[in-house]
DNA sequence: GAGAAATGTATTATAAGTTAGACAGGTAGC
DNA sequence: GCTACCTGTCTAACTTATAATACATTTCTC
């Protein structure tokens, strides 16, 4: 009969102040009510809402003035990377700025019955697992962990692996990627990937899994990503088609030549030339540790 | 200067073995490490874990068993609901399920400069905002967050919302949406989305920001919403196009009539026709308290 | 049956979170 | 200047969470 009880009321405060920032009423700069008031209005002592405080003052997402208040701050809004659904590593390099890769694991494996079953393997056959960590400017972002059938011939080696994209190296030895399938979910940081990516426990990940399919329909990769949301970010555009009363949206299919932008809002409002100020924000780790 | 702590150890662990579980890697009806081997892999004590595995078997994910140890419960497997990126709901549909929408909140309110700028409003101008809860099988799987402004003409009544999609309800009342553009990212549940999706607070959640435009690129409406992703996730096929060496994923564009399944996947594998064995399942709160 | 390994249970000690109160000092409004 | 209100800091007592052990019981393997 464990008793779930109800712990960390400073947490669960800096959570709910945090939401109210970020997604909720708190406009920048606007001050927050007093300690007091918070206190009473959830029932907690002062010293808890302080700590609470403290920990978005750590965040750098509000300002306290001694003897006037404590305000949210303004422009904390830091932009994640912005990476469409196809290619997502173009965007950067035309932007830039510099990524790397950190090859963490190179092994053969048995996969995980999910794996196996997603890339069609026999029972028992192994595969060419390799976890890595790209960072951009010095800053990791994403953890990759992929799967490649042992069969398909892996012709590439450490060293590659750390400098050219996977699927390059497939394309290179032969290997004629045509589909993928991927889904995109969420999910919570490990100590594995926490650390990795200088994340705490807990943290929220945007996760994609892709498989990919060679012609014959034969699995040939296997992907999951885990994704840092402060730092990344799926975008994409979309148009209206179809018939009235069958309308849906489609994704707006780019040319394989890079272009700056889309760029089509052309809202006039007085704010509309800063197109997008994406609260989304995921900061919530204290201390990155470690 | 306090010190952010380390709280909750046992919650967060919980949170980790539950993600686990659901997505992650372990199958269900395999055993778990031992509480001594999850103790060291965690970096906590055996007290600690078995609390987390405490609420884990009252959440009925798990099968302890004296001696021979814990067992992930099999026939958890509910499968997410899969949408695409573009018409979400379409497939529920077409699927039989049935969903339903609870509406949390209808006003009018002076919005967030995030959304006013997204959307292009003048300073001090209002929107009308509405949250709503959708529910397929009685199960809530999305919170979401509308704004809509107010000289566009709002047409429609509380009523109309709780029954129909927002951007039906426009297009009815004759506004043209033309394009939109979208972001996907990853966030923790707050307490208000925590009760209303019936979650712990702290869980993880898909975000997507939507903003729609009209042909004049007037902002139509502002969409937030928010998903568990252990019910929901979003899916797409993606074909490799352009000439070697520029070589990038599109998606694939379905036509807006309705189509099964693209299901490419041929592979022959045993397991194969098991494409997917996604475990999932749903209920995990213990308390949703106050 | 012996032994290893697992969960179930209990005890004690330490660490951490919370509360309540008091006081100092800064800021703004009257 | 006075007052009200705010944050910053501190103390003391209390409650809860976690750690470190030890030991019993069940299960599986050999």
């Amino acid at each position: 009969m464990v008793d779930a009880v109800e712990p960390l009321k400073a947490r669960r405060i800096y959570l709910l102040l945090r939401e109210r920032i970020l997604n909720g009423g708190l406009e920048p700069g606007s001050r927050l009510p007093g300690e007091l008031s918070i206190a009473a209005e959830y029932g907690v002592s002062r010293v808890t809402v302080r700590r609470a405080l403290d920990n978005l003052a750590i965040d750098g997402l509000i300002d306290r003035r001694p003897g006037s208040g404590t305000f949210v701050r303004e422009g904390n809004s830091v932009q994640p990377i912005v990476a469409d659904l196809s290619n997502v590593l173009s965007h950067l390099v035309e932007m830039g700025r510099r990524t790397s890769v950190r090859l963490l694991s190179f092994a053969y494996v048995n996969p995980s019955e999910s794996v196996a079953g997603a890339l069609g393997l026999e029972p028992g056959e192994r595969a060419q697992r390799s976890i890595r960590v790209r960072l951009i400017d010095g800053a990791p972002f994403s953890y990759l962990v992929t799967h490649v059938p042992e069969r398909i011939g892996v012709t590439y080696s450490e060293a590659d692996l750390a400098s050219m994209p996977l699927l390059g190296l497939l394309e290179r030895s032969g290997v004629v990627v045509e589909e993928a399938s991927q889904s995109i979910g969420a999910t919570l940081a490990g100590p594995d990937v926490a650390e990795a990516l200088g994340l705490e426990i807990g943290s929220p990940l945007l996760s994609l899994t892709r498989v990919v399919w060679d012609p014959s329909g034969q699995g040939v990769e296997h992907l999951h990503a885990l994704y840092r949301p402060d730092r990344y970010s799926f975008h994409m555009d979309l148009v209206r088609t179809g018939a009235v009363g069958a309308r849906r949206w489609n994704p707006v299919a780019k040319p394989a030549t890079a272009r700056p932008e889309p760029q089509k809002r052309k809202t006039e409002g007085p704010k509309s030339l800063k197109p997008k100020p994406r609260p989304v924000r995921v900061s919530n780790q204290r201390r990155t540790s470690t």
